[in-house]
DNA sequence: CTTATTGCTACGATAAATGTAGCAATGGAG
DNA sequence: CTCCATTGCTACATTTATCGTAGCAATAAG
């Protein structure tokens, strides 16, 4: 099984300003991670019931996206397998949970 | 071959589950989009002066995004230029405006 | 052995983003 | 008026990211 040791390329692109903001915002702006995180929000997923969760995007997305969240102390590979989120991931959902309540305000307004 | 702005295709990307909360983390998850929302937080730019604060990203995504974060009552162009947020886009922003701690405290646990 | 999971990867086809250049429109300054 | 600098915005070729399908090694039964 593989590998988390990808460190060398990890400059979460665009923003290398240095402020952990914009890292974590180019992050978080990656395709699925987002998503990811919303999906394992209470719930550990394999990574084939993750993949279906999200639509089913393609696994290259989705390996990529779970590496680097794990790099990022997010998401973990359970023992018995099966992702699930970090208590820092956890912390972190919790912090746009409210996004929930405020999407749903949102599309009442300007449902195209 | 370009083709950019279409306002007609506003498909959000993959989720087509009509939750709202999946459209909007599938707009808040394309390239820029969080990084304009958090530029525009507490003031009006100019498209080029976005440009700049978005470490020069190019005017092709920026247009596209800011079209999108405008059909989406996010962001608005006041009469005289500038863009800026919307009531609604401030108040979004107000929502995951906690990230800003949460990143301090995500990289000084992980950052290396 | 076969079957069915697990996490994960290869790779050609598409879609999206980059970077550079430039447009029309507006508003001064001379 | 011309000249120039700014606004928002676009063209387009190149590069990068993502998709979609297939399949791998490892593990665990049956």
């Amino acid at each position: 099984m593989a590998k988390q040791a990808d460190s060398k390329k990890r400059s979460v692109r665009g923003s290398r300003s240095g402020r952990p903001i914009m890292a974590l915002l180019d992050l978080l702006g990656q395709r699925w991670t987002l998503r990811i995180l919303w999906e394992l929000r209470d719930a550990t997923l394999t990574s084939r019931a993750l993949r279906t969760a999200c639509d089913e995007a393609s696994p290259t997305v989705l390996q990529a996206r779970l590496t680097e969240l794990r790099e990022a102390g997010f998401v973990e590979l359970g023992e018995g397998g099966g992702y699930g989120l970090t208590p820092l991931g956890r912390e972190l959902c919790e912090t746009f949970m409210p996004l929930h309540r405020f999407a749903a305000r949102w599309r009442s307004k300007s449902a195209a």
